[in-house]
DNA sequence: CGAAAATATTTTCTATATAGAAAATTATCG
DNA sequence: CGATAATTTTCTATATAGAAAATATTTTCG
């Protein structure tokens, strides 16, 4: 028979400490209503596996923990978090077209958008390329984080430092790191009207 | 003296899958000058460990990692990442009008672009909304991070869980926090497009 | 310099935990 | 219910955990 302290022991028992692991797994493989079969085929990883880190009762070895952020396409970091979406208050905010606020800087007339919301993780504004030169506008620009350009209307010419200048139009798209230098000039032939571009920069001012 | 097949075996052996996790912790430890004694003593994790870990003989188990993670200050996602300063090779991607990635989802069908680009901050993506009823769509979506939508063409309603719809059009649009519950629906009054929204997410969405 | 002392790192060895295939159980659906 | 899919359990090979011993390295001092 079981002593008694060995019977609390065993119903007070903390999860392990990779607890958050299952709990982060199962969180993921539910909102993408993928089972563990699934699971198991995109990264490589054994449903028996997979289930025992489920009901924390195994964790991951470093090897699998990699093979899971790749099949599930998340960063490893998720699966260390204790709160996956950080507790905020939840918040919306609408720009009706051509009311951002607007300016001018050195290099483009912009209107930004979404001013409303402080501290957001990106910047979205619309830009309007009207320089057709490099050196009317400074040279390369350099700044942290990430950028994505999408072109609204008119052509531009996206000029990087690591690349050939590349030339583009109307629905096409760009994406670059902003550390690397650059800019963007209109190309216009003709009395063509500037460029219109939407852009959305990663960095957040915190 | 030691056999040939062994001087072989020895410098043939490929790393461990972990591999990463030794480089990563020799350097950080390296840059702080801490001894494998003094990382011990603030991690709690054994020297032997250590070591074996440095020299890829060994990784860490999931509750070691967090040890490590904590004792060091670091984030855990520092021991997974193959280039500590985010040295990435391709710096820019550039996608031409709907020549994205395709695909469809139960929500919407949309084009992920810059799909080129592995790890970045931000997803640009095109949605085209068919659905004109949540119903379709089974609800309202919540996830992790933020996202910026723009309006290309058409007109739609969006739906969040904490305020009363509001309806888009061309031009407009709104930044909304993804924890939040949100859907986006087509209003198609007669045989209108369907409408055809730029959406970008702050992190990859799951 | 060079040898002893101190310190740092690696190796050894056993307990314990995860890996993964296969079987058993449970849940789901028609 | 019966069939099928999903999940959990079982079981053995292999890997990590960690204390202690063995090396290797650095420091100290004659």
């Amino acid at each position: 028979m079981t002593a008694p302290l060995e019977i609390f022991r065993e119903n007070v028992r903390q999860d392990i400490p990779g607890s958050t692991l299952g709990m982060r797994l199962t969180e993921i493989r539910r909102s993408r209503g993928l089972t563990l079969k699934e699971l198991s085929a995109s990264t490589g990883i054994p449903v028996s596996t997979l289930s025992k880190v489920q009901n924390s009762q195994a964790t991951l070895s470093y090897e699998n923990l990699v093979k899971l952020s790749v099949g599930l396409g998340v960063d490893v970091g998720e699966f260390f978090r204790q709160h996956p979406n950080e507790l905020r208050t939840t918040r919306r905010a609408i720009e009706r077209k051509d009311q951002g606020r607007r300016g001018t800087a050195e290099r483009y007339s912009f209107e930004i958008l979404a001013t409303e919301l402080a501290r957001k993780r990106m910047v979205p504004g619309i830009l309007t390329i009207t320089a057709t030169s490099l050196d009317e506008i400074g040279g390369l620009s350099r700044h942290e984080g990430e950028e994505f350009i999408y072109v609204l209307s008119g052509t531009l010419r996206l000029h990087t430092e690591f690349y050939e200048p590349a030339t583009l139009n109307a629905g096409d798209s760009a994406y670059i790191d902003s550390t690397m230098g650059h800019a963007y000039v209109a190309v216009r032939k003709g009395r063509e009207p500037p460029a219109r571009i939407l852009a959305v920069c990663s960095h957040a001012t915190y």
